[in-house]
DNA sequence: ACCTGAACACCGTTCAAGT
DNA sequence: ACCTGAACACCGTTCAAGT
């Protein structure tokens, strides 16, 4: 077997690392465990240098952060916008944005706030979607807000999918909330996943309700 | 001036911690300052202990946030529930669900993904929410999804709110996305507080499609 | 420029000792 | 039961030394 490449002290002849093979070598990380055994130690571990060798290529763990959050918003479904009517084009990518961030909540919190200068798979990804909500016909002054608007929903949603499945289990407390004890337990009851359910209806009631509003400030209306 | 009560080994005569103090104190703790100065070292400083003291009470740091949480969401405006038309309600609940959360985002990892039984007030605002929705003659299998589609959307909200005011500026990236550069430029050139805009944008097209779901579903329309 | 290895300043948490 | 103080097993980050 090939013996690990016991670098000496100095600098190696070729670059062992670059921002891409830690991005790689993190994601791989991410998607064995969780974001729990996502330290610099074990990064630099998985890659075969000191812990110190990764600052010469990040500035911190929270670059790292959006370094995987960018790879990440690349695979983002956005091909309805090419083709689709908007509202079919905004469900398919919500759908996808949701999925991919029910394994990643650990970045929501950062991919919430994140300018999109420091993300350029990010700002694509906008691009696609604003450039199609307004080939659609949709009023300029609102596409930004249409996907801010559906962003923060995934986020949520993303979240609450990954909750436990008790989380609506009021337990020996259930004599506080006699009315959500007693709906929280029939929703239970149903089969599927309700987490997914309470996401599409949320979905689809915030595209109807969008396509109405968008409706009435322009002349015509904006469906078929 | 009075002498800090330097106790001495033992166990004191009276209890000096107890979890209503300890959650008191972190609140303060985090409205001085913000969650990165939120330690069990600060706040055992802040109460006058070890640090150590502070496991004879709660479990952990993650527990401290519970407290947190709790108590913060019995501040949350459900009042509208109790007399207003149940979208007027939804409304202000939400607002005020929001706002609370803005200052708080680092909380809403842990309260979006808690077990209710681990949240008393929490429960207690689901009760105040769900009982109004039901009251208000909405279908009972979809309350709970549509507390959950709401407290989502909030959620995300309060991220978008507390992030930097350029997230959408693309600065040298531009060239990658014209669209998109374009109408998020505009939308900074807006006065007023262009989250919020969004936010109330999406919270008035959720709650006008629930309205139209739940009009559809049973036999006569929900709205008046 | 880009690596190693040691060191720094923290963290949350545990636990024996004390009353 | 409920405190103190010492200790543990980490963290992310910095930096001099080496090539």
């Amino acid at each position: 077997m090939p013996t690990p490449p016991r670098r000496g002290r100095g600098r190696p002849a070729a670059p062992v690392l670059s921002r891409e093979r830690i991005a790689e070598a993190a994601i791989g990380l991410v998607e064995e465990k969780d974001y729990r055994h996502l330290t610099m130690s074990s990064l630099s571990k998985r890659l075969g240098v000191s812990t110190s060798a990764l600052y010469n290529h990040v500035a911190s763990k929270r670059d790292v952060m959006v370094l995987i959050q960018d790879r990440l918003n690349a695979e983002i479904d956005c091909s309805g916008f090419d083709a689709a009517p908007w509202d079919e084009a905004l469900r398919l990518w919500a759908r996808s944005y949701r999925r991919c961030y029910i394994r990643h909540t650990a970045l929501i919190p950062i991919m919430a706030v994140l300018p999109v200068a420091d993300s350029p798979e990010t700002l694509q990804m906008y691009e696609r979607v604003a450039h199609g909500l307004e080939q659609a016909g949709l009023d300029g002054a609102a596409v930004v807000d249409v996907i801010v608007g559906v962003e923060a929903l995934v986020f949520g949603a993303a979240y609450d999918a990954s909750a436990p499945a008790d989380i609506f289990d009021p337990g020996s407390l259930a004599e506080l909330a006699p009315t959500f004890t007693r709906l929280a337990a029939a929703r239970a009851e149903e089969p599927g996943d309700s987490a997914e359910r309470a996401f599409e209806r949320a979905l689809e009631a915030l595209i109807r309700g969008l396509d109405d509003q968008l409706s009435a400030e322009v002349t015509g209306p904006v469906r078929a």
